[in-house]
DNA sequence: CCTGTTCATTGACCGAAATCAAGTATTGAA
DNA sequence: TTCAATACTTGATTTCGGTCAATGAACAGG
């Protein structure tokens, strides 16, 4: 299953719903990624009890949005979620992309309203978890306040990661930044690490990475004339990830295709 | 008291060693901004018993350093403190510089060891907070519990911010957030927030915002020129805050001196 | 199935900020 | 104090990536 879901995996997504979507933490693959990661089984069932799972939201639908009162994490159980803060212009920020395993909504704690939007990308399945009950839970499960701490420190560490990709490096790196972590990210959840497809528009990549729309494509064009990757639309296919890792890290001389016409 | 101790300041800041360190929490001024703001006063006490005061560091200290273990968080008392990641390449990235209130050290709670350093840029007094005693206490005080995890979630905040000056603000409107952030805070503190002397150099501003020490440098002088502020060297004294604000809308036409010489 | 709309690609051109290069001012150590 | 090292400023030049413009490809809604 990727990231995009259609044609036969639709069916498959509709599986899903509902009756079926009643599955426990305990039997959720993604137990290691998410919340319950070191909690005894009791703990996990104490937990379990307060999380919603809602049916699935559609392509386009809203989790929340900015300004709306703060009540619940959301986990992100398939599909994916992309966070922004819309601009008063129309335009936005592009402020992250989830995939399964991962928890939105944990920069709203501080204000008690939401300081961003969240809209699903294509068809998803979203725990919810009551804030407030989560906190009474931790007080009295030590191990999960551990787990809460850890969670929202290493948000943290995502965002410093972030920032010094906006902050020094160049077009290139940050795309294959984007990738790489994309890639990572799913191999994690048991995906291919080297064929997927992205959920995300060229726009809202470009925008993420703080990049024009225009230069995105034509990175992914000259990736693809490098031959470090396979690129169709959304569909990406990573051939050479040991010069992309190089990349990322500012080494691997910055590509000759720069003089391609000259 | 501003930013930078020295001359007759420094002989005040002495007043700050060792036995009169020995301030608690409930009489600090900074206690609306640290850690026990909305705890009752016995909370605070058993919040005060676990901090410790050691004395002052002097410029260029270090409070912790890259990969060292993590034990404790730690909060400016006076003076000043600039956190980086060092490139092994000699060179580093500014993740931020913390005012008097502020606390350090959230990014490392996830991973045990710290993933970034922590140098004073003036002389300093720091509180530390064992982080261990912290958590213990924190599932004890339901109030505690809950402002950590609002603290955790501002920094997530701020963080955003961040991503989004460098994402999408050019030049002059980073270095007007900038200037502005650092008036505000100091506000906040009691501190005049039109003149101050900033404690950083302007390589480490323009590291920070993802800029040339030469662009900092050039939009001093132009936002001198421009009746914006006045500079000498660090000492700083903001005149238009109005039209500073408008700059860091991105509002407020990008100033007509880039035709200046054509 | 068509059709308007959004999305992606490609080219030409431009401009904001980086880089390169001096020169000046401060600072700190002997 | 002197001198070297560092910090800051200013100017000249280059360049990466943004903007503008046009075309083609895919998709949603009738």
């Amino acid at each position: 299953m990727h990231l995009r879901l259609r044609g036969a995996t639709v069916s498959k997504s509709t599986v899903l719903t509902f009756e079926n979507i009643k599955v426990a933490c305990k039997h959720c693959s993604l137990v290691t990624l998410c919340l319950p990661m070191g909690l005894s089984p009791d703990d996990v069932e104490r937990l379990d009890s307060i999380v919603k799972r809602n049916r699935p939201l559609h392509r386009g639908d809203h989790l929340f949005r900015e300004g709306d009162s703060f009540r619940s994490l959301y986990v992100v159980t398939t599909g994916s979620v992309k966070t922004y803060t819309p601009h008063e212009d129309g335009g936005e920020q592009v402020l992250g992309f989830h995939l399964p395993g991962e928890i939105i909504g944990l920069d709203a704690i501080q204000s008690e309203h939401h300081c961003c939007s969240a809209r699903v990308l294509e068809t998803s399945a979203i725990c919810e978890i009551p804030f407030d009950r989560l906190e009474e839970l931790s007080s009295t499960i030590p191990s999960l306040q551990h787990q809460m701490y850890r969670l929202l420190s290493r948000e943290i560490g995502h965002d410093t990661e972030m920032l010094m990709l906006l902050a020094k490096k160049n077009a290139e790196e940050r795309l294959a930044t984007f990738l790489l972590s994309i890639s990572g990210r799913l191999k994690k959840r048991g995906f291919s690490a080297t064929d997927f497809y992205l959920s995300m528009s060229r726009h809202e990549i470009g925008n993420y990475l703080g990049l024009a729309v225009e230069t995105v494509s034509r990175l992914f064009t000259r990736f693809q004339d490098d031959g470090l990757l396979h690129v169709e639309r959304k569909h990406i296919q990573l051939i050479d990830l040991v010069r992309l890792e190089a990349m990322v890290n500012g080494t691997g001389n910055p590509s000759p295709h720069h003089r391609h016409v000259k």
